[in-house]
DNA sequence: CTTTTTAGTTAAGTAGACTGAACTATATAC
DNA sequence: GTATATAGTTCAGTCTACTTAACTAAAAAG
């Protein structure tokens, strides 16, 4: 942070905008499912990484085991969940997010889309291959940056 | 939500990897602080919005007078918060961010942003240049919807 | 085959976020 | 001036998240 160049306070303006409104978003929807925060963030974490272990939700989160396990019990039981034995290891249990925990979240992810796609329709057709063009630039930049961190 | 353009696809793409990474970063930065997620979105909103009084917080978060009053509360006896009268009506109380919130607030967004230098830092002369005119129409896109909104 | 990890659950207890109800004090309406 | 609405606080009680500790069961190590 020596610097910042004229292309990293445009990234900031947008991501203080984009920040703001996602979370806020995001909050809103948990809340109106009856949800919880922390429960609602599992399933996303189930929708974004696929299946996995309970200790691996344990990690993500920075919570115990325990609470964890207790967590997912409720989503278990409230339907959004489904935890199975893993075949390959008889202790561990594998997660997956049932038809209906799926249901929601790509229900929120919707509702948080319309924001963006309110926002294309104000921009002219140039505009908008311009903002496409550099939104794929990032993604992919994005998806580098990740991999590279994940392999050291 | 008709048929998805070319253009909103790549939105979404970048949508939910920058979400996804944003919303992680920050309850692990508001739990390092030892803040509650909360209390830590009380910051945020002041820090985004400005000063306000207890019952905008009440309103912005969905929750009672009572709540909002019991965690501003708390905020003021960390030192993050200063709770003043309003002049104008001395029933209303001002919430500003002390300079300790203000530091904090403005740590955690640092935090954010590197990810994004670091994104910067991958991408060739061209690609920036294009990238950031593109956040530029964005954010500017942006913030006259909302200011459209606000009018409603 | 025994010992030790590892994966997960259960239980008891703590702490924070929240609500409704009762209250104070000020502003607004009539 | 009285009546009413508004801004905020305090209190008692509820619910959820979380922790540690004690447990079961299966895998891995010796």
């Amino acid at each position: 942070m020596t610097k910042p160049t004229q292309f990293s306070q445009t990234l900031r303006a947008w991501m203080d905008a984009f920040m703001h409104r996602s979370m806020r978003g995001w909050s809103h929807f948990a809340k109106s499912t009856g949800l919880s925060m922390p429960q609602f963030s599992i399933l996303m974490q189930l929708h974004h990484k696929g299946p996995c272990g309970m200790s691996a939700i344990g990690e993500r989160f920075d919570i115990s085991a325990a609470a964890a396990s207790q967590l997912v019990e409720k989503l278990v039981q409230a339907g959004y969940l489904e935890r199975a034995e893993d075949p390959t290891d008889r202790r561990a249990k594998l997660l997956t997010l049932s038809a209906k925990g799926n249901e929601l979240i790509k229900q929120g992810i919707e509702e948080r889309y319309r924001w963006m796609d309110d926002l294309v329709l104000t921009l002219s057709a140039e505009d908008q291959r311009k903002t496409a063009d550099a939104l794929e630039i990032l993604t992919k930049a994005a998806q580098q940056l990740d991999e590279k961190k994940q392999s050291l």
